[in-house]
DNA sequence: GCTGTTACATTGCATCTGCATTGGAAAGAC
DNA sequence: GTCTTTCCAATGCAGATGCAATGTAACAGC
């Protein structure tokens, strides 16, 4: 065999390309020779590592999944180690937002395959379900809280965890459009969450 | 002169079409031919009342700010009359929503173009302004209210605002993707007012 | 050294896109 | 009635796009 070269590697660097292209030109702009140039290879080499354009976009929307979770996670993972409920669902929802220059070209990319998903109709099964996916895991975790007596009284917490989820979109796009910068962003977040928990 | 013909609403009409290819196909799907052969016309004629392409695709914007601040304004009005600034709030989240059908399609459309927007680092005046002007109107009633006494104590009233404005972005996002549908969405919507208002 | 597999470049092609042009039909003004 | 203005159909064209076909260099195993 040949001068070996680790497949996967190189098509996450394609999605780079693609990310790049995507996040400043609009997914409208992504075309083979686009990634090709951007990634500063034939156009060959994109039909090579994929066979087609569709499976292209399929696997950069899988890459740019799997850099959210690993980027969420971690702050996730952090705040779980402090035992401190109200901490993990603050990593939860600034752990998705656009907090810097990186996280703001994913969150371009991704609002870019949501709105050419909504307007489909088809919607891909993931994208569906991470709202879902994140309510469950702040009303865990509001469930847990209260428990040990850290919630305020009165609240109904499946609401609070639709309402969490739900800000989290909005703040999302609202930072998108550079209506919130990140450090307004935690000061609502931080106000909700007063709201919340005790003490 | 010959027959006359009302540009205006012909132009109306081709924006129709283009919304319903739009938000069926997506904005990549939108091509002179396209809306020409949804709208039942000859290419030709989406030329001669667009001079281009882009002056379609921003005429059939224009239009759906139009559409969108007609049908917020005659809820808002409604709720205005009554002079319950509650009513009115719950007018502007809930009036921006994707609650039927028409307004699901106007709204995936609305996402095509911000996607498009926001991945160009160009957004277009308009898209910027939108939040913070559903932030005033409601930080706007909210301050009426607390002058007349109906809000609950103890609370900033431009956090309440904006997440109340945030929190609507993410329950269209929401409710496009399926996750939360028109009653869910009101209850949730209604369970947040309960919290700032008195009575 | 030979061979075969892997990785890549180049070229070509059918299709689609936005846009322009040419010619003509229809409806009112005079 | 004819004529001018408005409206519209058909066709053409240059460029871009996705994809396929062909040719070639590099390197492992015998």
């Amino acid at each position: 065999m040949p001068k070996r070269v680790d497949h996967e590697e190189k098509r996450r660097d394609l999605a780079e390309a693609l990310f790049r292209i995507a996040s400043m030109r609009g997914l409208q702009a992504v075309t083979l020779r686009a990634v090709a140039a951007e990634a500063g290879v034939s156009m060959f080499q994109i039909q090579y590592y994929f066979p087609t354009k569709e499976d292209m976009l399929r696997h950069a929307w899988q890459r740019i999944t799997e850099l959210g979770a690993e980027r969420a996670g971690r702050g996730i993972a952090e705040a779980a180690r402090t035992g401190d409920e109200r901490a993990v669902i603050r990593a939860c929802v600034l752990g998705v937002l656009p907090t810097d220059e990186r996280s703001r070209m994913l969150c371009a990319v991704q609002i870019a395959y949501f709105a050419v998903d909504v307007t489909r109709g088809s919607q891909a099964p993931d994208q569906q379900a991470m709202l879902p996916h994140l309510v469950r895991l702040i009303a865990d975790q509001l469930g847990h809280a209260r428990q040990r007596g850290r919630i305020a009284p009165g609240l109904d917490l499946q609401l609070e965890a639709d309402a969490l989820a739900i800000m989290t979109g909005g703040l999302l796009s609202g930072m998108l459009v550079g209506a919130y910068d990140a450090t307004r962003a935690a000061e609502i977040v931080d106000y909700r969450l007063d709201q919340l928990f005790t003490g």
